[in-house]
DNA sequence: TTAGGGTTAG
């Protein structure tokens, strides 16, 4: 058995594993000696070199007379971490637990709760929750961090909490799966508050922060748009030497570009020594946020010229959308025609707003019509916004029947028809659309704008008067409108689409949450400080003319991070250059 | 704890 020991742990090929198996067989030792066969099994289930399916098929050939614990722990983990995790829990739930033995270990739950977490389902992890208390594993710290992940990873928070809460022991990892989880599931507040009482924290029974922390708390801050938060993590990272971890890097890079900060993302990403592909992916899509096109295209064609990395899915959805956010619509296609991975639904979503923002409307029609598969809303919802760029009426009509018909009844698909007949000055077609509306119960998503002011983060909603010094800030706003006006400023309110007067329309324009924001952000920082603005939605006409007129009448950098990239006015221009 | 399981960037 010795040699059989020391020639499990130099397989390093398929073959070699196929080999040990032949010879297994052929001596009939594969049915009696479990544990070498069960590590068999295991590594060519999870080893990169492995095989799942000839994993399975090892596993299937054991007898289930035979088959034990390990056996089926191995198969559950090699499902777990393929590309169908359901199988996993199939494979317990429906062939393992029916047996009387074996009887599943922690490991066999730790596999099992892993798939459902990568499946983000509910119903298996509670399942598997109440299993795990009646198998008496709920003081194993591993198990119950899993399972914490798990009930993150489905969203429910309480429970991942609670988890957290009955844990009579804590390491490093339970709390790097509660930071991340917060994170993740649009709570970064949450996720940093639980990182200062960690990182703060004088109960020494409590772990020490390490670069899983780091990264987790990284993550929280570059959502939440905080640039101050990120840098307060990123020096109690550099104090305790837990800032040159690639995973590290790349978090802060990320960070940075997505705080508006994407000058000292690029530092960071040169003073990388070891950059991985998602140090490049990250960079590469932090430069195509700001509108910073070429540099993006530069940085992708130095990682094909000089590093072995190969670009994935992600890389190519960067370096599009950087293409799309600088108008570099031939270079774009380029890119998308020279694609090494299968493009997905995404990547032809890229390829419609690159050619639609740049007016090939019919082309983009024609790339929807090409695809491999059926276009999803997101897809017809770029199309209609592009049509509504271009005034496109005949198309808008159709992308709009399509979108009903599938269902789609946000507020966002009646606003861009709306405009597209407004840009006509087709007003009857305006007001039956403000009809469809009101007979089809429309969700709205309201639009929310927060600034961050000394750490404090203010909320503002259109036209709101929650804010305690809302009187003060009506008041800037009526002094920007008088000195902007001076510049030239007339008000575009063919993004309004209720049916008011004009003078209406220009209070409704001028009460939109990012200008509550902006002229909370002039009265409240000192003169000549930068301002930042983050939106849930995309920034409007109206408001991105007004950003460039305050940033010269007032000679500010103001920066918005709305849904789809950043905008940096400085002097009367905004760093797109109006293409967006 | 005689194998092996948990968290972490794009």
């Amino acid at each position: 058995m010795a040699h059989l020991e020391s020639l499990l742990q130099r397989c390093s090929k398929l073959s070699h594993i196929k080999q040990l198996h032949a010879h297994l067989l052929v001596t009939g030792l594969f049915p009696i000696s479990a544990s070498f066969r069960s590590r068999l099994i295991e590594l060519c289930a999870v080893a990169s070199f492995g095989d799942l399916h000839y994993a399975l098929a090892m596993f299937r050939s054991t007898p289930r007379s035979a088959a034990a614990t390990n056996d089926w722990n191995a198969a559950i983990r090699g499902l777990a971490a393929g590309p169908e995790p359901a199988a996993a829990l199939l494979l317990f739930a429906h062939e393992m637990l029916p047996l009387a033995p074996p009887r599943p270990d922690a490991l066999t739950l730790s596999f099992a709760i892993r798939a459902a977490a990568r499946l983000s389902a509910l119903p298996p992890t509670r399942q598997l929750h109440s299993l795990l208390l009646r198998l008496g594993l709920a003081a194993d710290v591993r198990l119950a961090t899993t399972l914490l992940d798990a009930y993150a990873k489905a969203t429910d928070l309480p429970s991942a909490h609670q988890v957290f809460s009955e844990m009579t022991l804590r390491d490093v990892a339970t709390w790097n799966a509660l930071i991340s989880g917060l994170a993740l599931s649009d709570r970064p507040p949450d996720a940093l508050a639980l990182f200062r009482r960690l990182s703060s924290s004088p109960d020494p029974s409590d772990p020490a922060p390490n670069d899983g922390t780091i990264v987790a708390a990284l993550s929280a801050c570059a959502q939440l748009g905080s640039l101050r938060d990120g840098a307060a993590v990123h020096d109690y990272a550099r104090a305790r030497g837990l800032d040159a971890d690639v995973r590290v890097r790349n978090a802060l890079l990320d960070m940075y570009a997505k705080c508006g900060a994407v000058d000292r993302a690029a530092a960071i990403f040169r003073a990388t020594p070891e950059k991985s592909l998602v140090s490049y992916n990250a960079i590469i899509m932090g430069l195509a946020l700001h509108g910073r096109g070429a540099e993006a295209l530069h940085l992708f064609d130095e990682m094909l010229r000089s590093t072995d990395l190969e670009p994935d899915a992600v890389t190519y959805l960067a370096v599009l959308c950087g293409c799309t956010h600088a108008g570099l619509v031939d270079e774009g296609l380029r890119v998308f025609r020279s694609m090494r991975v299968r493009p997905t639904m995404k990547h032809y979503g890229s390829v419609v707003d690159l050619l639609g923002r740049a007016g090939r409307l019919t082309e983009a029609y024609g790339v929807v019509e090409s695809m491999p598969f059926e276009p999803d809303v997101v897809l017809w919802q770029t199309l209609l916004g592009a049509c509504r760029t271009h005034g496109e009426v005949d198309l808008a009509e159709r992308v709009s029947q399509k979108l009903f018909e599938m269902g789609s009844n946000g507020c966002g698909n009646y606003v861009l028809l709306s405009n597209v007949y407004a840009a006509n000055r087709r007003w009857s077609d305006v007001g039956r659309v403000r009809e469809a509306m009101k007979s089809h119960d429309v969700k709205k998503i309201p639009g929310i704008s927060t600034t961050e002011i000394e750490g404090v983060v203010h909320t503002f909603y259109n036209g709101d008067k929650e804010h305690e010094r809302w009187r003060e800030i009506y008041r800037a706003l009526d002094e920007i409108g008088a000195r902007i006006k001076a510049l030239g400023y007339v008000p575009d309110t063919s993004n309004v689409l209720h049916d008011i007067g004009d003078e209406d329309k220009e209070n409704a324009l001028c009460q939109h949450s990012e200008k509550l924001a902006l002229a909370f952000g002039l009265i409240s920082t000192p003169v000549g400080a930068p301002i930042q603005v983050m939106k849930n939605l995309r920034i409007c006409g109206d408001c991105h003319t007004v950003a460039k007129l305050i940033s010269r009448a007032y000679d500010r950098v103001i920066i918005v991070r709305d849904l789809a990239r950043f905008h940096r006015f400085e002097g009367g221009d905004c760093s797109c250059r109006d293409y967006w």
